[in-house]
DNA sequence: TATTAACACGAAAACGGTTTCGTGGTTTAA
DNA sequence: TTAAACCACGAAACCGTTTTCGTGTTAATA
């Protein structure tokens, strides 16, 4: 097993200063040509590399970005993360990532782990505890030691940093407004409960569309479906209890699974009723018929968080200037709607 | 902006060594009472909480397991995340999640990265072009290094180390034997190129299964999508092709993809044409119809990658005892296959 | 009373780098 | 010939911990 070398070994084997070495291997101009030739080739030889650790202790920067995500198993925050990737590795970061599972505890535990002088800087989206509780100390407590913080898509106002989200509520309008164009008069809403911001400002936008298209806002075609899972009775009771001829879905899974139940209770799609979900993932491309579905750009996400991530984690000043990034939701259209 | 504090602030604020405050905040029987009530009092209430950097230098370790995976927007290896997630969490562990994009060299650049100190140890899937390319001197660097490595999945035999793979040759001899038992034919199977050793494994359970049922093994029935996208016409000509009553994919996507085509073409499933996919995924499930579906496992298998390599990377001793922990792949009967 | 043990704490080295400053020796200019 | 300038390198501090090994003071023992 021949171990990692390091500069202490190259100085006492060369008889030259640990001091000479690492400014050699930097191509100092203090030291001499010769010396620096004979250092740099014992290094190659040695495949010298210096070890991240002891530069991070000294420099303070551990070029380590930490994401907080609530879910790992969920298309969209993959694609969130795919960008974060891509840009920090560009960028020489590395990502480490932690799931809070949705746990107001776990998001809190793994921040405190992580700012403990892993990372530079966090990304990350709000897990529905937290946003239940509406406790947002720990991002405080995090910004207010100067660790830069990114929140993208689930955010809150009460937190001042930078922000990039999703436009919701148009992304919800456009929608809703492609649906009664196409004469629709009973469009429904499936949602979760309304502690989620991005729920929220959907179905604002869904209720907005109703009124400028002349359609009466009618609370019983809006169906909340607690905790992320689709209770399947409920669903055929709602498509039962009265006339839908349209749905809009807060996200996939909740469009792909009711719409099934819309087909096996006999309804065609996109005839009798049409579907839109949020998240034009591989679920929506997939389904039979596909669905149409308002993109989310997650990967663009990550990238423009991990870019205004770095930007701060760079930055010299301490000034605190925070944007909020709105992406310009779109609809992707496809066989579950007339188009 | 209150900077975190660290040992020497405290020392100095309280007038004690560093060392003293070291000791108190470690309970160490060496320091009187008094003085550590008033240091831990004193660190209490200025939140202090230890350097991670400065402990892994000092300890070298780091507390971080590096996961090097081809593609995050999988669903597969987002549940192996999950499960290494999970049980390294639950040990201390944070996970650095490297995204190879089935890039040789961006798998060897990652590794590279993390191994020169961020991390205790590896867990990987190898990427497209490694396994194509056959080289794994990236690998055998870094076990030499003394750097524990598990790989799961997509592994080799060329190196030495702990491996977790789901039992690929079982689970599409238990599939295709279960669509010989409903009467099938003419089974056909769709893959990819056959450098990756898990197609490898369920070609030759295809074949074994066909065998032990007196079913001819017909090449022609064999259907190879290069790069890992399912090409359209090329897989309406092998469904047009010949007689084919059956078939057996090696991922969700190729399954969905095709069964969807099928269905275009006017075949029933699952009576004129039975459908088997490998990962039981989100896709499986939601496909209609649902998606009989070898499932991998990812959960069960990122967990024990993680407990074989924390179990290394705590272990003292350097002994070479390297195991390949085989899981059983199970089938999940769906809609798409005659039960 | 002299010796020893126990106690409570500090100095310093170590982890593996970077960086500032100092210094001995040579070269150049006066 | 002497002073100044320059070159090439080393010593040491520093990042924030942990840990070993003293050491001065007090208490217990002979």
């Amino acid at each position: 097993m021949k171990r990692k070398i390091t500069l202490k070994h190259i100085a006492r084997e060369l008889e030259v200063s640990i001091s000479t070495v690492s400014k050699a291997l930097k191509n100092s101009e203090e030291i001499s040509r010769d010396t620096k030739e004979k250092i740099q080739a014992f290094a190659k030889l040695y495949n010298y590399k210096p070890n991240n650790i002891a530069i991070s202790l000294k420099n303070k920067r551990t070029k380590n970005i930490g994401v907080i995500i609530p879910d790992i198993v969920h298309y969209f925050f993959t694609t969130v993360i795919r960008g974060i990737e891509k840009y920090s590795n560009a960028k020489g970061y590395n990502v480490i990532v932690c799931v809070s599972d949705e746990s107001f505890d776990k998001e809190v535990i793994n921040m405190e782990l992580l700012a403990n002088g892993s990372i530079d800087g966090f990304i990350m989206a709000l897990s529905a505890e937290t946003q239940l509780k509406n406790d947002y100390n720990h991002l405080k407590e995090v910004t207010e030691q100067g660790i830069p913080l990114v929140l993208f898509d689930r955010v809150t106002d009460e937190v001042q940093c930078d922000k990039v989200i999703i436009n919701d509520r148009e992304g919800a309008y456009f929608a809703v407004n492609k649906l009664a164009k196409n004469g629709r008069k009973h469009i429904a809403l499936i949602t979760t409960e309304n502690y989620f911001s991005v729920s929220r400002a959907r179905a604002a936008g869904y209720r907005q569309a109703l009124r400028d298209n002349g359609l009466e806002v009618n609370e019983n075609l809006v169906l909340e479906l607690p905790n992320m899972n689709v209770d399947e009775e409920a669903v055929n009771d709602f498509l039962d209890g009265q006339k839908i001829d349209a749905v809009l879905c807060v996200n996939e899974i909740f469009a792909v699974h009711s719409m099934k139940l819309a087909k096996r209770k006999g309804f065609k799609i996109p005839e009798d009723i049409s579907f839109i979900g949020f998240t034009d993932g591989i679920l929506s491309k997939y389904a039979s018929p596909s669905l149409t579905a308002v993109a989310q750009h997650g990967q663009k996400m990550g990238e423009i968080a991990a870019q205004m991530l770095i930007e701060k984690v760079e930055a010299d000043t301490d000034e605190e200037n925070f944007r909020t990034e709105i992406l310009e939701a779109t609809l992707m259209e496809r066989e579950s709607t007339i188009n």
